[in-house]
DNA sequence: TGTTGTGAAAACCTTCACAGCG
DNA sequence: CGCTGTGAAGGTTTTCACAACA
């Protein structure tokens, strides 16, 4: 089995690599890469990681660079494309269009990853039948039927703590694999499904915390630095 | 040091036990928790981990259960919160009011744990001075005077990735030492200040990733069963 | 009996360090 | 020379398994 971890800093190196290529989103500020390759010290410190796991990581999907030059960035978008896509492409399902959903509309809305949401859904009648960042709006009567049509088996879950349960059944139930939930809640589904969350209270908390700890810490240091 | 996964189940735990605590957010389906003590394994099945993770975790925090009754809901919960919380409270800002900002703003404005977000920032006039979620918003240039005011040393950026980078350095600038990070961009900032990313598009790759993985481990262990 | 608390083991992940190469 | 690829070491996190206990 492969590691969550190292699937998500795959995801992000090709979302850095992908900037490097493109030569609006690149102003050359970092390292000797010039777009056309990279060595694994520059993409490991734009990605936050160490150039050691950089390397590693890279090794693990089989992709080789070369000593002069480092990696050819489109190679290793490739080979990363490879791993991580789908081959036909997939496709993924937001319930949910409050402020949250939108949000998430809003920046999964560009990408081009072999990854789409292709519908939306909310129980408000309102929002039925509209067109939200280019992904069409559903009542929650067409959850099932809508994801056969488009054989989604990614779910976003945007919705109240409340409603997160109960909706994360239907999905299951309408063929769904993987949950994405923004609920503050554990889901109970069946274990071949995949259920990643985003807990943004827990978060907060986390980082609340670091934030005065590395405080101690940095005190520790000076302390250490004067005796 | 303290790993951060350990303060993340933490704060996890004690959402858990607030939500067992208190009557009208439990209708008594799980385990033989009766509200007032809990055991190891409810804990662990509600926030979805192991029980022995659990009781590593207590005992992490100097935390004592009874091997009759399991631990006291009310008494856990207060030394999670010694564990976690500042002791005179915190305060954080939030940059960035877009559909985001505002489902931020509403999934933690009910929130009781000590952390407060105190003020929030955008560039758009027509946001200054409104009270949006119970929280007051200003334009970008009161930024270091409302964070002084406050004192808060927490920041959440939730503005667009080609902001974000110059948004962190503000914040730092101000006193910032911990920030969570929702733009899809690696912050570059000084080793005392703590940043936890939340990629939602990593986040949603991963999913998708594992919704296909899960798949195939699935026939794999059909195929295994058959033979 | 069924639970907690915990040393020890296992599993996992990251880093080190250096051979090999252009 | 400085880089990659990688075996080995190191560190961290999780689980096992069982003594102690009510």
């Amino acid at each position: 089995m492969f590691a969550a971890c190292l699937v998500k800093r795959l995801s992000l190196y090709r979302r850095v690599l992908g900037a490097l290529a493109s030569p609006e989103g690149w102003a050359g500020g970092l390292g000797s890469s010039d777009g056309e390759y990279v060595f694994s010290h520059d993409l490991a410190s734009l990605a936050g990681v160490s150039a050691a796991q950089v390397r590693r990581d890279v090794m693990t999907i089989g992709y080789t660079g070369s000593p002069r030059r480092g990696y050819d960035v489109a190679g290793l978008i490739g080979r990363i494309g490879e791993f991580l896509d789908a081959p036909g492409g997939q496709s993924a399902v937001l319930v949910g269009l409050g402020h949250l959903g939108k949000a998430v509309l809003a920046y999964v809305g560009g990408r081009r990853t072999g990854l789409r949401i292709v519908a939306g859904f909310d129980v408000d009648p309102a929002k039925c039948g509209r067109v939200i960042h280019g992904c069409r709006c559903h009542g929650m009567e067409a959850l099932a039927e809508v994801i056969a049509e488009h054989g989604a088996n990614v779910g976003l879950v945007a919705v109240p703590g409340a409603e997160a349960q109960n909706v994360s059944i239907q999905l299951v139930r309408a063929g769904v694999r993987g949950l994405l939930n923004f609920a503050p809640v554990r889901l109970q589904v069946p274990e071949y499904v995949f259920v990643e969350d985003v807990d943004i209270t827990v978060s907060l908390e986390s980082v609340a915390f670091f934030a005065r700890h590395d405080a101690v810490r940095r005190q520790a240091m000076i302390k250490e630095a004067v005796r």
